[in-house]
DNA sequence: AGGCGACCATACGCTGCCGTATGGTTGTTA
DNA sequence: TAACAACCATACGGCAGCGTATGGTCGCCT
């Protein structure tokens, strides 16, 4: 709309503003995903956020469904591998990099929205439901192994690991709650609690 | 639609069929309320579900928001109370207190997918927060009591608490996950963790 | 210069939903 | 039984969004 009425202005030259792609379509949708859900992303409004009409849109994508399912990979890509890529090569002991995994899962508060977004998203779309499901067992696998390496029994460490990431999950959701706030301080004590002796 | 072809069909006599009422539309709500979302709570859809047309509704609401505001009102009064009464009805020691509380709320499924809806509404609904915020609060006050009246410390018992909670709610998110099922064993294991001397 | 393909705007018909207006049907009460 | 209130059906105008059709505007290539 603004972007559109600019250019005309201007006389049809393309000047500072790019082509909008399937990647600005997506990046707009995750956006709009985690603020107010999957069915909250739809073509026309996210149009007028990107200063195109709905045209641009259907020369990218087949349909909306076709959005949504790009924005599934596209998630997944950063989903998964980024917070483990990133937790390893910090290097460390075990607990030091189970702090790291903490503090970066919590920290990111639009990446926490995002997830539970798509964990709601999940409940409607069995085909979200089952790539959550192997990002869930990822995560957990590597969780349990840095239990592992400090020290606790693998059967211990599975359930650990299983409370753990579930809180992990709960802040998740309750986020912009004052009576559940989670800062630091809580979950360096919910680690210390985690790798108690059993 | 059905229903009403029903009593034309036999001469307008209101057979078996009961009026719709104010609690009728409310109970309807909050059924889909658990399975869809917030923002699929409409008038029309759910006038076809209870056999009646739109007139009915906004003869008893005065439009949607009313409605939304009584079903918030409606959860309030049994997602509160009612854990907590029950619980304490039954009596018995601290530890037993505290298995039956995991074991009443993690038993209800259609209950955790109406928490998680209400939970994500409340993102976008200040009134629901506040009201959610509450809700918390009282709850998590007697999660802690019964951590203290098993030995535990006060400060150790409120992070103990809130990370028993914030699981607690994290399979509410994560209910229909087969990597994250997460039964009774599970939640006995938990609960020893929880206590587990500091 | 002309043509071609990539990209976007515009206009259209359709559907689902909102809230209002209005009239019909039921049960109750004088 | 006549009037009244409670309750519901029907019809309406309006808006938002979907997907399609079609034409316009760039850059590039020959």
């Amino acid at each position: 709309m603004t972007r559109a009425d600019d250019r005309k202005k201007t006389g049809g030259k393309a000047r500072g503003d790019q082509r909008i792609g399937p990647a600005e379509w997506v990046s707009a949708g995750l956006v709009l995903l985690a603020k107010e859900g999957i069915d909250a992303v739809r073509v026309e409004p996210l149009a007028v956020n990107l200063g195109v009409t709905k045209g641009s849109f259907y020369w990218h994508f087949k349909d909306r469904a076709a959005l949504h399912a790009e924005m599934l990979r596209a998630w997944l890509g950063v989903g998964t591998g980024d917070i483990i890529e990133q937790v390893e090569a910090g290097g460390g002991t075990g607990a030091e990099r189970l702090g790291r995994l903490v503090k970066l899962g919590t920290s990111n508060g639009k990446a926490a929205r995002l997830e539970t977004a798509i964990r709601t998203w999940a409940r409607s779309d069995a085909k979200v439901a089952e790539a959550l499901g192997e990002v869930d067992r990822k995560r957990l696998d590597y969780v349990v192994k840095l239990l592992v390496a400090n020290g606790l029994k693998r059967d211990v460490s599975r359930m650990r690991a299983k409370l753990l990431y579930l809180a992990l999950i709960g802040t998740f959701l309750t986020e912009p709650s004052a009576e559940l706030e989670t800062g630091p301080d809580d979950w360096r004590v919910f680690v210390h609690t985690i790798l108690l002796p059993n």
